[in-house]
RNA sequence: GCCCCUAUGGUCUAGCGGUUAGGACGCAGCCCUUUCAAGGCUAAAACCCGGGUUCGAGUCCCGGUAGGGGCACCA
């Protein structure tokens, strides 16, 4: 039975590489039909942000991830709250002390030399080989210890990665990490141990930083004869520039990315991609796919940049796979009011293909309420053959027709119009060229000229089209 | 400073000793077209460097270089 668990620290929202850690740790315990595990990890008192778990909670949810046991959801290893849990962490630790595994340390901060120190070298913690008197010593001052893990000082530790393979690493670069601080917290170093054993954790899937102290816990796990878990570390996602994402740096979040009108599930869908393929050449999943064809022994070792451009795509791709109605429930939210008098379903029905990203929906419509300022020479377009000359007179020709025409429909008005290019000699292109830029006032718009004169109506459209030509006159 | 990890077009990647090095995004062009999209087609664009091993190396080994990570009473 795998049972995985993403333990997320409470900072207060989901970065990109958090989403994705929390998205392989759930599909690889869905993929085996296991249990997925919510888990705070709240053990720094000094860092907690009190709304924080709320916005993991609404994190996980909107990207439709669903843990099985979590801190409002008892299965049984709880509490799923670190902070909860602190009388657990004394009592083992008091255990790794009683066997020699740890020792109480009383030196100060200042005491510890900086890493790149030379006196680093083969320097020892003056409290590890303190005797009991001494111990009891220090007690009797009033001081408060830290537990330290008592690590051999020779030999080597080796562990398999499922994306890293083989792992080794020298006792020698393991230094003797704090398990308890002296507030009787306990670090993360510890408190995972811990917890993924109480919690019956058997995939450990977390980033990249720390693959070079895994040893160090699995000589926890052996210290109290436990069994160690499988081991899936990360590669980080970065920056195209090779930087790495940071929230003070402007970089987005997930719910960042959601409030900019990506869905959702397109962002889930991306994120999964960096650093991992399925071994074919889909790309397009959607959670519930991803959950049979995830494997993770195809993660990637390298780190991978986000990239905006290929985001918006699949976000566009997202959004032309839904239905006519699931597209229109969900632009309608982004839709500005001063549409209210179009008909929003043909609207929605207009743009759906053409929206990358919900965002754009204000500006791709904003044309519609109130005309732009625009050029004469925008009636010049080679491509449809337009000329200010060929503009000005479709649009004198055009505007009469257009008096007599009684139903507005994209239907009639293209006949109409179509009848007249025939009759005139003019090319569809060049009739409609003028008209289209004279109802928008833009180089492209979504819609043609006729489903634009049919959405604007008559009155509108007669409007504009009378404007277009005063440009030309 | 010590240790660990990584390295295929601009980006995400396939590859797992023999391939014209494949796909996707982006970019450029063409087709389609009632503008723009979407769609279709085409193009340009890559194995970090140096040594080995081998009949043969993007693929295996060693060494560089570059980048990332760790060495906290942070996680």
């Amino acid at each position: 039975m795998f049972r995985t668990r993403f333990a997320p620290s409470p900072t207060g929202y989901m970065h990109i590489g958090n989403l994705r850690t929390a998205l392989y740790a759930y599909l690889i315990a869905k993929k085996a039909h296991g249990t997925f595990i919510l888990r705070i990890e709240d053990t720094d008192q000094k860092r907690n942000v009190p709304e924080a778990v709320q916005a993991i909670y609404n994190g996980l949810a909107l990207a439709g991830i669903a843990y099985d046991e979590g801190p409002d959801k008892d299965g049984g290893h709880g509490p799923y709250v670190q902070s909860q849990r602190k009388p657990i962490y004394s009592q083992y630790a008091k255990q790794l002390i009683e066997q020699g595994d740890a020792y109480y340390c009383f030196c100060q901060k200042e005491d510890k030399p900086e890493p790149g120190d030379e006196r680093i070298e083969g320097l020892k913690d003056p409290c590890r080989d303190l005797s009991s008197e001494e111990v009891q010593a220090r007690f009797d001052q009033g001081l408060q210890p830290v537990v330290r893990q008592r690590i051999p000082l020779e030999g080597e530790s080796s562990f398999f990665d499922h994306v890293y393979g083989d792992i080794t690493i020298d006792h020698k670069q393991l230094d003797d990490q704090v398990l308890l601080k002296s507030d009787g917290f306990p670090t993360y170093n510890f408190a995972n141990v811990v917890d993924d054993h109480l919690m019956e954790i058997t995939h450990v899937i977390r980033g990249q930083e720390y693959l070079s102290s895994t040893p160090k816990y699995n000589l926890l796990y052996q210290a109290f004869g436990w069994e160690t878990p499988e081991y899936i570390h990360l590669p980080h996602i970065i920056k195209e520039d090779g930087k790495k994402l940071s929230k003070r740096a402007g970089d987005p979040t997930f719910e960042d990315l959601v409030h900019m009108g990506y869905m959702p599930e397109a962002i889930v869908n991306y994120v999964v991609l960096l650093g991992w393929n399925p071994g074919d050449d889909r790309e397009l999943f959607s959670l519930q796919e991803l959950i049979e064809v995830f494997d993770m022994d195809r993660i990637n070792k390298s780190s991978a940049a986000f990239s905006m451009d290929k985001l918006r795509w699949i976000n566009g791709e997202h959004i032309r796979a839904l239905s006519p109605e699931a597209f229109h429930e969900t632009a309608l939210p982004w839709y500005p009011g001063s549409l209210h008098r179009f008909d929003l379903k043909e609207l929605s029905r207009l743009i759906q293909i053409r929206t990358d990203c919900l965002g754009d929906i204000p500006e791709m419509l904003g044309f519609l309420a109130k005309l732009p300022e625009y050029e004469a020479s925008l009636f010049e377009n080679p491509k449809s053959k337009s000329s200010l000359e060929s503009s000005k007179i479709v649009l004198e020709a055009v505007i009469p027709l257009l008096k007599k025409q009684e139903t507005f429909s994209n239907a009639a008005l293209f006949e109409t119009l179509k009848a007249y290019a025939t009759e005139s000699g003019f090319k569809v292109g060049t009739t409609m060229w003028p008209i289209r830029t004279a109802l928008s006032g833009l180089p492209a718009s979504a819609g043609g000229a006729t489903e634009l004169a049919a959405l604007l109506g008559k009155e509108e459209t007669l409007i504009r089209l009378e404007k277009g030509l005063a440009k030309l006159s």
